[in-house]
RNA sequence: GGCCCUAUCGUCUAACGGUUAGGACAGCGCCUUCUCAAGGCGUAAAUCCGGGUUCGAUUCCCGGUAGGGUCACCA
């Protein structure tokens, strides 16, 4: 047992599913404690019965799991009760606490602190000496009864009893400190090293909460961000290497971290950002994973074209989920059903309706007799007559039959999606179009 | 409101007294191109304000201002 080892601990209240904030404090409490061969605890705070659920507790671990973080030790504080009892009975008998008659609440008993009243200052580690006044806090409350303890004080006798060296929290654990403290010396316990950590925040720059429509870590998975790209994300708020690389992998990141260069203030979660992260390790991901996802994505489309789409659709999309955005705009129906056409739209710019119709008979003629066997073979076939005529005249109608739209896919992409025998059905659909005006 | 923390481009940030204040995302422009997307290149954009200290402040100090956090028999 080495008496210098980093332990540090994270410790969720299963009242609610892990969320981005929390995901974030794991993880440089992660990164700090791998980094220094150190151990990382994580503690479920559940002494609050009425709030916490055995689901949230489920939802937290599958979301590490699947976050890749690995905890060393884990500790549920609902099963601690003797050990807080043994050392509130201390505390009683030392005088630092107090069984109190109370008037008003919810008990007519509580045990309190026996606060005194001083000035407590501590060392932040990034933000240098932090003194509060505690006479303000007064006796605060630690426990219900002696079998039923509160935060503070499970906190730290949970802190002392499991070795804790470090503790990197939210900001808004700056305040808990004193009282912390104050219990720690009550019991004998030595004092940490503390690091505050600069809040989440949503674009209004306030804390990121549900309210900013924040999701749980399980549901950016189910859109199907990759686990690579919130880490990545999640490290950078708040921390950064001092170089210009912006793409960590774990390992990278423990190697690189600093908790020096941790930032004071707020940082503003950017959602385009991640989808840029994502964007990246989707383009770096294994092709048979990728076209798996995508694929299970197209159902409704006809599984040859759907097999063929997925690499168009894979430079399209930042996250999977984009898939089914472009699915409700409509801007894959063209791969399912022959488009419907506006005739003025199927002519290139000032040239004329016959001119096009002329340029599809002949797009016909080239692409029926062309290799369907990729895009390009597709294209070499047709590039000498377009090239001829004038590109925009030959393959702006020729795109527009195929898809129906403005903006899509080019021609030779989309023929070669399609397929020959669709392909000259909607020339022919588009032709015939034209000879009804 | 009391107490505490914070303050560089729109956003995430670099700078540890001396830089043309750098990078990334987003934006814009150009190239590529039949359109869109992708890609390449380029461009614009910041030190909250006022006092000090100093030969010299983004950087150190003080005061404002603004933002955030916290004030439970929650954690």
């Amino acid at each position: 047992m080495n008496n210098n080892q980093v332990i540090t601990r994270v410790a969720p209240s299963p009242t609610g599913n892990l969320n981005l904030g929390t995901a974030r404090m794991m993880l440089f409490n992660y990164l700090y404690a791998k980094q220094n061969n150190g151990k990382i605890i994580l503690r479920f705070e559940d002494t609050d019965k009425a709030r916490s659920r055995k689901e949230f507790e489920d939802n937290i671990k599958e979301s590490v799991d699947w976050l890749g973080l690995k905890f060393d030790e884990i500790y549920r504080q609902s099963e601690r009760t003797e050990i807080y009892k043994k050392y509130l009975e201390k505390m009683i008998a030392d005088g630092t606490a107090y069984i109190s008659k109370e008037t008003e609440g919810k008990r007519s008993e509580v045990i309190r602190f026996k606060n005194p009243n001083t000035k407590i200052a501590f060392n932040d580690t990034n933000r240098g000496d932090i003194t509060i006044d505690t006479t303000d806090l007064e006796d605060f409350i630690i426990a219900r009864s002696i079998d039923d303890p509160l935060y503070h004080l499970t906190v730290v006798v949970d802190d002392f009893e499991m070795g804790v060296t470090h503790i990197i929290r939210g900001e808004d654990g700056i305040a808990n400190t004193p009282r912390q403290i104050l219990i720690q010396e009550a019991i004998g316990a030595p004092r940490p090293l503390y690091t505050h950590m600069p809040m989440v925040l949503g674009n209004d720059k306030k804390k990121l909460s549900k309210r900013h429509g924040a999701k749980s870590v399980l549901e950016w998975k189910e859109e199907g961000y990759f686990k690579e790209a919130i880490i990545n994300q999640l490290a950078f708020l708040g921390w950064n290497p001092g170089t210009d690389q912006e793409i960590f992998s774990m390992d990278e990141l423990i190697k690189a971290f600093d908790l020096s260069k941790i930032q004071l203030g707020g940082a503003v979660f950017n959602m385009d950002k991640l989808n840029w992260y994502n964007k990246h390790y989707l383009s770096t991901r294994n092709e048979g994973e990728v076209a798996n996802a995508i694929m299970d994505k197209l159902d409704g489309i006809n599984e040859d074209i759907a097999e063929r789409l997925i690499p168009t659709i894979k430079e399209r999309i930042s996250v999977y989920s984009d898939i089914d955005i472009m699915k409700e705009s409509g801007e894959l129906d063209y791969y399912s059903n022959d488009p419907d056409y506006n005739v003025n739209s199927i002519v290139w710019k000032d040239s004329g309706l016959g001119e096009a119709k002329e340029h599809l008979n002949k797009a016909r003629e080239l692409l029926s007799n062309a290799d369907f066997s990729s895009a390009e073979n597709i294209k070499n076939s047709i590039w000498d007559y377009a090239s001829e005529k004038g590109k925009g005249n030959v393959l702006w109608p020729l795109r527009y039959a195929l898809s129906g739209k403005d903006k899509s896919p080019d021609p030779f992409e989309l023929s070669y999606i399609f397929g020959k025998e669709i392909t000259i059905k909607r020339i022919d659909n588009a032709i015939s179009k034209i000879e009804k005006e």
